[in-house]
DNA sequence: GCCAACGTTGGC
DNA sequence: GCCAACGTTGGC
């Protein structure tokens, strides 16, 4: 991986739907990150997003909106299937095998932040200010995070970039052999 | 709960 | 292709 062609996303969830702590406990701390369904956010899932991509993990549509943790892309864009699933939420009846419309990518998580950074919290930071997600009327649910903007999460955060964690080099899924 | 902003749908 | 109506998102 060169950490050059490494880019870094932001990625909401609503946490009473799926939260980081979900993602702690998940097998292999891994999940699917399904249910996308907006064009803008498919297309960065299918095409954008590469295995060993930093994720800043956001919840959204609570009292206290913030980035709570920061997670891994262990998985490029593949078919997300729930859309074929008629009894899953987010089924869509024009996808298909053939034609599967929606994407998805794989997240690991890393680690919780030391303390939720909230939007006023980002909006007072000259950099983090600058953020796509505290845009008036942004709503992609994955979007792109400036090299800047992940490693002054890290900077104020105190935190080595888990990233250049030796340990995880050259591993998918968390999973070995 | 309110409502502004946005994306999608569908009639024309 | 336009655009009004509608549904959803998501901060507040």
């Amino acid at each position: 991986m060169n950490s050059n062609m490494r880019r870094y996303w932001l990625m909401k969830s609503e946490p009473d739907c799926f939260s980081f702590e979900d993602l702690r406990q998940a097998p292999q701390q891994t999940e699917p990150w399904d249910g996308v369904r907006n064009y803008q956010a498919r297309n960065l899932l299918r095409d954008e997003i590469q295995v060993g991509d930093g994720v800043l993990f956001y919840h959204s549509n609570i009292k206290q909106p913030a980035i709570v943790g920061l997670a891994r892309v262990v998985k490029p864009g593949y078919p997300d299937h729930t859309a074929l699933d008629p009894r899953a939420d987010h089924f869509d009846p024009r996808a298909s095998e053939e034609n599967p419309i929606w994407f998805m990518v794989d997240v690991q998580y890393l680690w919780p932040l030391p303390f939720a950074m909230t939007r006023s919290f980002l909006s007072e930071h000259p950099v983090l200010k600058e953020m796509g997600v505290l845009k008036k009327g942004n709503r992609l649910s994955v979007q792109p995070v400036t090299a800047e903007q992940w490693q002054t999460v890290l900077d104020v955060a105190g935190l080595e970039d888990p990233l250049e964690d030796q340990s995880l080099k050259n591993t998918q899924g968390g999973v070995h052999g």
